[in-house]
DNA sequence: ATCCCTTGTGGTGGATTGTT
DNA sequence: AACAATCCACCACAAGGGAT
């Protein structure tokens, strides 16, 4: 922004509300005409946009994220319980000079999704509104954002205590989607924003779609000239970020309760992992015996399922495992590794330690002759020292 | 009894990443 | 540019077996 664009940014806002910039009052109409909005009349007039649409068929009336948020959310949460929202603002700094010009929230009733949406013209708007909202504020028992840990809700909350207004959103509890999205595709996604997983995941298209990094440019142009056209965009793409919020915990509901029906998307690893922190011996041996046998997340699940066994002492079962994974050419020296920890530690049976650590040394040989990485050279090490020392011992 | 070695586990600092 | 959550590499420590 340069400095003719702040003196008329700052003159738009300079505090008399009664003279508005006839631009802005009938750009406002404009716009509440465009989303059939309804312009509200405290002295500092905001825009207030209402849409809906339908998330599916039959939806249930709680989901529950017990796996995927770590036993963080250990009861259902009643869908009709929470609020998704997201906001639209004049830039990233996070601190007290950046303004939420358009704060979205979602609600779901039934099998639809009602979107309340809040456009702010200008500054010196929240007054009103930040009151009107925390009317609402009070139904909701859960929030839900995409990264508003960090960014949505800190500004909410430091907005609302600029305007000198209890923020009743302060001990609610909070699910932020991004995290759970990182810990299921980090491997998987090149990026894990909500534009990928949308695409990606969700099939969820989004047409003429402004940039967020554009966003707080565009507001400045629409003050500065009253043009609605990239304004019409800005709502449009909250809108779309809040149904997708809802889209996405739903998502991951369904993942949770029948995790086998996510195994196109390449998360069964990760699903494995999760499972084995948790401790759900269930889940781990349904994924190893159900997702498809050329699928490249076996080894993974295998060599996950084989931990929990190991650290329940079920010998039977992490042997047949290891000895499965001894012919995976990703995972052999894990389980060379752990089978000669084995017969070192468990059966004190040196012999066999030694047979499974020279079988893995006899590999290492033949790999440096082909390449030689790193991860070679770390188990070479430390196959070596294991094996004179079974030598030792065994003498 | 005491020491040494190996393994598993819990804690910590640094790097990464997404939000407009 | 602010910051929460996570991951990963690393470290310290406890437990247990073997050797002296």
């Amino acid at each position: 922004m340069d400095i003719s664009d702040k003196l008329s940014f700052y003159k738009s806002s300079s505090g008399n509300e009664t003279h508005q910039p006839s631009a802005v009052s009938s750009s406002l109409k404009t716009l509440a005409d465009h989303f059939n909005g309804k312009i509200v009349y405290p002295h500092a007039p905001y825009l207030k946009i209402v849409r809906e649409e339908s998330l599916g068929d039959s939806l249930q009336d709680a989901v529950t994220l017990k796996l995927l948020s770590r036993n963080e959310i250990n009861e259902p949460l009643a869908l009709d319980g929470i609020l998704f929202f997201d906001l639209e603002t004049t830039g990233l700094a996070g601190g007290a000079g950046t303004y939420a010009f358009l704060l979205g929230f979602g609600r779901i009733a039934g099998n639809r999704i009602i979107v309340e949406q809040y456009f702010l013209p200008d500054y010196g708007r929240e007054y009103h509104l930040f009151e009107q909202l925390n009317l609402q504020f009070n139904e909701f028992s859960c929030l839900v954002s995409y990264n508003g840990k960090s960014y949505d809700y800190p500004l909410l909350r430091s907005r609302f205590l600029l305007n000198r207004q209890k923020f009743k959103l302060e001990d609610i509890f909070h699910v932020d989607l991004l995290h759970i999205a990182r810990r299921l595709w980090k491997d998987s996604l090149p990026s894990c924003d909500l534009k990928s997983i949308e695409t990606e995941i969700l099939g969820v298209n989004r047409e003429g779609d402004i940039p967020g990094a554009y966003i707080p440019q565009a507001y400045f142009n629409f003050i500065r000239t009253g043009i609605v056209h990239e304004v019409i965009r800005i709502v449009n793409h909250n809108y779309t970020d809040i149904t997708s919020l809802a889209r996405m915990l739903l998502y991951f509901s369904q993942i949770e309760n029948n995790p086998l029906t996510a195994v196109h998307h390449g998360i069964q690893a990760r699903l494995a992992k999760l499972a084995y922190e948790a401790e759900d011996y269930t889940l781990l041996q349904k994924l190893a015996g159900n997702i498809g046998p050329d699928s490249p997340a076996i080894p993974e699940v295998k060599k996950m399922l084989s931990l929990f066994c190991k650290r329940s002492r079920n010998w039977p079962e992490a042997l047949s495992l290891w000895n499965e994974l001894v012919n995976s050419a990703s995972h052999r020296f894990f389980a060379l590794e752990e089978l000669a920890k084995y017969y070192e530690h468990i059966e004190a049976d040196y012999k066999e330690a030694i047979k499974y650590t020279s079988r893995a040394l006899s590999i290492i040989r033949a790999l440096e002759e082909i390449q030689y990485d790193a991860n070679t050279f770390f188990y070479k090490e430390s196959f070596q020292y294991r094996y004179q020392r079974l030598v030792q011992k065994s003498a």
